[in-house]
DNA sequence: GTCACTATTGACAATATTGTAGATAGTGAA
DNA sequence: TTCACTATCTACAATATTGTCAATAGTGAC
């Protein structure tokens, strides 16, 4: 190289930016979740979501004051946004596999990086929980056979229990337990529908 | 402070302990994984690592090369270690609680660790899960009710797999989800018991 | 004892990473 | 336009962290 000593051929001083902190925000915390691969918050790197973000990193630290500040950042909005994504997934017609469907594609990461929050954040997993099972309820009464026993609640809550953690489940470690099978997504597949029949079978045994 | 300048009092040349390379390979991944939080890896600090081990942390490289070493050989271990307990704890007459119990007193967090890894580690997952399947489902063959259809080999295989995602998703969020129950620990044996109702509720229900 | 081998260590080197400070440049308001 | 405000940047400082090296000290073989 002949001019490995130069300076950069004055880089064009690049033009500046000027957000609103809101917009500065969201675009960083993007980044930062894009940038988080499979480690987590531990992994996180203040110069990587800088270049990802397409900011320096000092910006980062005056948005959010600390490298911990952007963390919790990171951790506040997605519980905001995991109840609700959980609230519409297992709430729809199609709620079994949309359910799946929904943690596979990032509800259990993310619930796995709130995990390693040593922090106290606000809890918003009873209630939203409570809320399905509620509506649940409601549609099992309403077809329940005349003559037959009253639906239990409780058996109600357990099958969304059931189905949360066994969605969880399956989303982190199915496809692990899935290696050599042919058909990946088809065998998963045919597990859930499978999972579907068998919470029906139990259901119609007991009432 | 009045001897703030002074050198520590001769701090006694601290004694040499010269262990077998296995020795101190266990000891060191031992500190290692206590020193794990719930960051995993990532978080991983050989300075952590040795003064837990007791050991200085050039130790640690000699005896693994890098960081990277140490990481690679505990993932190595865990991959090892988790497939005979799964087996044992799946395999045992109080197969469901005591399988629970495993997964929350460590699997799952370790799995998640795994999880965590990158690289293309030997995969046991799924023989592990095909020989607690056969035996299983033999059970379910002797103990088949005479007249009654044979039971399902895939039945078997999907409770099989529907178990340790439920087990690994109760033990890593289940918790969560509990906030602001009463009696934490009484609830989800409940729940357990309520889990391994449903499916014998289902099997016979279905032959 | 003497010697070879190597597990162990303190001191140091080389980066990586977070955080600070001061200058600069968009932006909206007067 | 002018001005206050502040989002953004470059350059630097302060640690943290990994990795290197040469010296030292157990241990077994002879």
């Amino acid at each position: 190289m002949t001019d490995s000593k130069k300076k950069p051929p004055k880089a064009a001083k690049a033009k500046r930016v000027r957000r609103t902190p809101e917009d500065a925000q969201r675009l960083i915390l993007d980044a930062a979740e894009s940038s988080m691969g499979a480690e987590g918050p531990a992994g996180l790197r203040l110069q990587d979501v800088a270049k990802k973000a397409g900011v320096s990193h000092p910006t980062i630290l005056h948005h959010f004051g600390s490298r911990d500040g952007l963390v919790r950042a990171l951790h506040l909005r997605a519980l905001t946004e995991l109840s609700s994504i959980v609230v519409s997934k297992m709430g729809s017609a199609d709620g079994l596999h949309a359910t799946f469907k929904a943690y596979r594609e990032g509800i259990a990461q993310r619930m796995i990086w709130l995990m390693q929050s040593p922090e106290n954040l606000p809890r918003a997993g009873l209630t939203v929980f409570d809320k399905i099972a509620n509506a649940l309820h409601a549609e099992r009464v309403k077809h329940a056979r005349p003559g037959a026993p009253a639906p239990d609640m409780e058996d109600t809550r357990n099958v969304v229990h059931l189905v949360a953690i066994a969605a969880f489940g399956d989303a982190v470690i199915g496809p692990r337990m899935r290696t050599g099978v042919k058909d990946e997504a088809a065998s998963r597949d045919k597990f859930v529908t499978w999972f579907g029949g068998m919470i029906e079978t139990y259901l119609r045994a007991k009432g």
